[in-house]
DNA sequence: CGTACACCCTGGCCGC
DNA sequence: TGCGGCCAGGGTGTAC
């Protein structure tokens, strides 16, 4: 479910909701998510302050004043609401696949819900942050200057994979899921079937301005809401009425002037779409 | 080291 | 209406 656009979108709906605020109540309901919710958790979070939301990669990162950090990871299918207290969208009890409920003391509730439960809640020492199992061996973010074609060269030089599934690689650049893997290659012109290691310095020139642009357009739109992602304060993300290839199969290509047609290709087992037309 | 593939889990949709 | 098969925005462990 949630790509980069999807992610920060949640983290800035957090930031209306936690900094500043006591933990007063913790909840869980079920542990066994990809990574089991520590035994500690409770214990650790409960008193605690939050004092900022970061994101890093499809992470989102609560900073508490005892030094602890929160980890939330949504995988497919997570999902992360406030309710502000007398919200009248408030829920009174938790449903099937609410796995954590907190409570501010300010009386705002959070809901951690993935019925999947590909994603993960837990915490870890800020000291053993750049060590953690789960970061340690992240890429660059994908809106930092960091992001440069020489980058790409040098991480993509012994890729042999489609550039595709290169993207979707969250060890040379993070936060590109499967959707925008699509976008970012029309945007860029670029087949998704050229091999990662054979892109021309256009094509690497091109996709460093494809990734940004396209990421930074989604998240103004609050991110793409395809079936349950919706955003912490409950809005849903409009990106996918900007689609221009993913899940078109069949469509025009939105490009000006190009009378091409949408392709849905199978890579890396997963669904790619492109427009033969005019990517190469 | 890099790559391919199975697998984790639930729910929605489609065709029969 | 029911059921099997397939699909889904992510990531990891294993074998080669």
């Amino acid at each position: 479910m949630p790509e980069l656009p999807e992610v920060e979108t949640v983290c800035r709906g957090l930031r209306g909701f936690l900094p500043q605020q006591t933990l007063a109540w913790v909840t869980v309901r079920r542990r066994d998510l990809r990574v089991p919710i520590p035994l500690d958790f409770e214990q650790r979070l409960l008193g605690r302050t939050v004092l900022r939301v970061e994101r890093r990669a499809k992470y989102i990162l609560w900073y508490l004043d005892s030094d602890d950090v929160v980890l939330v990871h949504l995988g497919m299918s997570g999902r992360l609401f406030g309710y502000r207290h007398g919200d009248p969208k408030r829920p009174q009890a938790a449903a099937k696949h609410d796995h954590v409920w907190l409570r501010t003391d300010d009386d705002t509730l959070i809901c951690f819900c993935d019925p999947r439960r590909f994603g993960l809640f837990t915490v870890c020492h800020s000291s053993q942050l750049a060590s953690h199992p789960l970061l340690k061996d992240l890429g660059i973010e994908p809106l930092s200057p960091e992001l440069q074609p020489q980058y790409l060269r040098d991480h993509l030089a012994t890729r042999r994979v489609p550039v595709k599934v290169a993207l979707l690689n969250q060890a040379v650049v993070v936060g590109i899921g499967n959707i925008y893997a699509s976008e970012i290659l029309h945007r860029a012109r670029t087949s998704p079937e050229r091999s990662a290691s054979e892109l021309t310095t256009a094509q690497l020139k091109a996709l460093c301005q494809a990734i940004p642009a396209i990421l930074r357009q989604a998240i103004e739109a609050g991110g793409s809401t395809l079936r349950d992602y919706v955003q912490a304060d409950g809005e849903l993300g409009s990106f996918q009425n900007l689609f221009a290839v993913y899940d078109r199969e069949g469509q025009d290509c939105q490009r000006r002037g190009c009378p091409g047609t949408i392709t849905r290709i199978v890579q890396a087992a997963r669904a790619t779409y492109f427009c033969p037309r005019c990517q190469h």
